[in-house]
DNA sequence: TGCACAGCCTGACGTCGCGTCAGGGTCAAG
DNA sequence: CTTGACCCTGACGCGACGTCAGGCTGTGCA
């Protein structure tokens, strides 16, 4: 195959391939007479191996002694990169949820620590100088400055879709305080009336989501506080529903 | 906080912050009578949207465009990052099953052909000009090369390994003959056996993963056709066996 | 047979996102 | 009042290419 086909077969440009031969990470393994490149069954493996381990991150001369070691194998290569992808899936899926927990933050007015903002990208976070970091930036001006910037970026709407999600807390205040369980339809239908509303005057919030959301409604204390302020047990109950309702839909 | 702090808490090095006020992605919010720079609780939250999107792939140019954009509030960025995270994270477990489908061919001396591998790099994959690789590349030159270097790494115990795969696949396809239902204990204990192997032999392998890679061995005509040629109808036994065996281990 | 035009070649310089000194001021502790 | 950790501003370097420039090659078709 000439250069142009590897290109795009492989999804980089003919310079990249061009900078591979020459720092002699992928050389091709015959020139026709005229010298133009051209790339084997086996170079197009080893390209195959290149964009793995570059995807992941490997400086190109790192990747070059990896797969010119003549001890390893290319099993030992697959396994490697299982690993690899394996750790990055995971953290992604950190991220996700870190996002999908500040929306919910967002939503409720509450705002999340710095720490917490930072927790994915800082790998190690020093134990003693979390407190420190903690009475710093805790709670109150933290808190205040980001309330007034939520402020700022508020829009004309704002207020009603504050008081639609009023309107569905304020309900399941009184089914709970009615005794209504949090397993039954009554209660599954008002958290997915909660569900749509986050939906439509948010972000896109699916019956998984949401469940996710839930757990946090016991797990974190802000979340929890937010709840309890109105009715004892309610975060629980919330909780509770939002998930029964999420296993329902899936169901 | 001082710049070093910040640095600390945020992973990233103190350069890297002087680096983001110059090209003005990040200016601290204050300086000391000193020069030393002042970051503030809202400063840390742009840093932490910036390292968001430099980890998305933004270059830092655009990064600032976005953060910048008074017509985008706050809610605009969690929700674009979240489809971008979702996107990433949907990209990286197709590229982890990808991993795993050439562990399965390699243990099966399958070799895959280069348009499969590269799928996931290439993104659009012109159609007309598949079919003319397919050609070029299918089968024949391509595969018996691949085989070839596959024996080139072979390692002492290799011939051993191969002989406990061979047994295995006997003892299946002997059961399959005798009548052996494939979602029977019977078939399932044959299923985690091979499961142990290949996590003995050649990578660690989880249920879920066999799971996977049973769906392959139907799914997948070259994988189908090494069961086919033992035994008419072994392809979808196996597949069934290793389901249900997966299952068995899940509940 | 000639020509247009896509594709290939080799320099060589530019860019982005920092890393890494160099040379010098600042600050809290002892 | 010194010591050592921390901060400042240049300025150069580097990795992984992007992007011309100037020129050769290969092929379809008039």
């Amino acid at each position: 195959m000439n250069v142009g086909e590897v290109a795009a077969l492989a999804g980089v440009t003919v310079r990249t391939l061009h900078h591979y031969d020459r720092i002699g990470l992928l050389s091709p393994s015959g020139r026709t007479a005229a010298g133009y490149r051209r790339y084997s069954a086996a170079d197009l493996g080893r390209l195959h191996q290149v964009l793995l381990y570059r995807e992941l991150g490997f400086p190109l001369e790192e990747v070059a002694t990896l797969l010119d070691d003549p001890s390893a194998d290319p099993a030992e290569h697959l396994r490697r990169q299982h690993r690899l992808l394996r750790d990055r899936l995971d953290r992604t899926a950190a991220m996700v949820a870190a996002v999908e927990k500040e929306m919910e933050a967002r939503h409720m007015g509450i705002d999340l620590t710095p720490e917490e903002k930072f927790e994915l990208f800082g790998d190690w976070l020093p134990e003693e100088y979390e407190a420190e970091a903690q009475e710093r930036w805790g709670e109150t001006e933290a808190w205040a400055q980001s309330q007034a910037r939520t402020r700022a970026y508020t829009k004309d709407d704002w207020v009603r879709v504050q008081a639609e999600g009023e309107d569905v807390e304020a309900r399941m205040a009184a089914a709970l305080q009615a005794g209504v369980a949090p397993d039954s339809p009554q209660a599954m239908d008002l958290a997915e009336e909660a569900r749509q509303q986050i939906s439509r005057n948010f972000y896109d919030c699916s019956p998984e989501m949401h469940a996710g959301i839930g757990r946090t409604y016991v797990e974190d204390e802000r979340f929890t506080a937010h709840y309890e302020r109105r009715a004892a047990g309610l975060a629980q109950w919330v909780s509770t529903a939002v998930q029964a309702n999420a296993a329902r839909q899936g169901a």
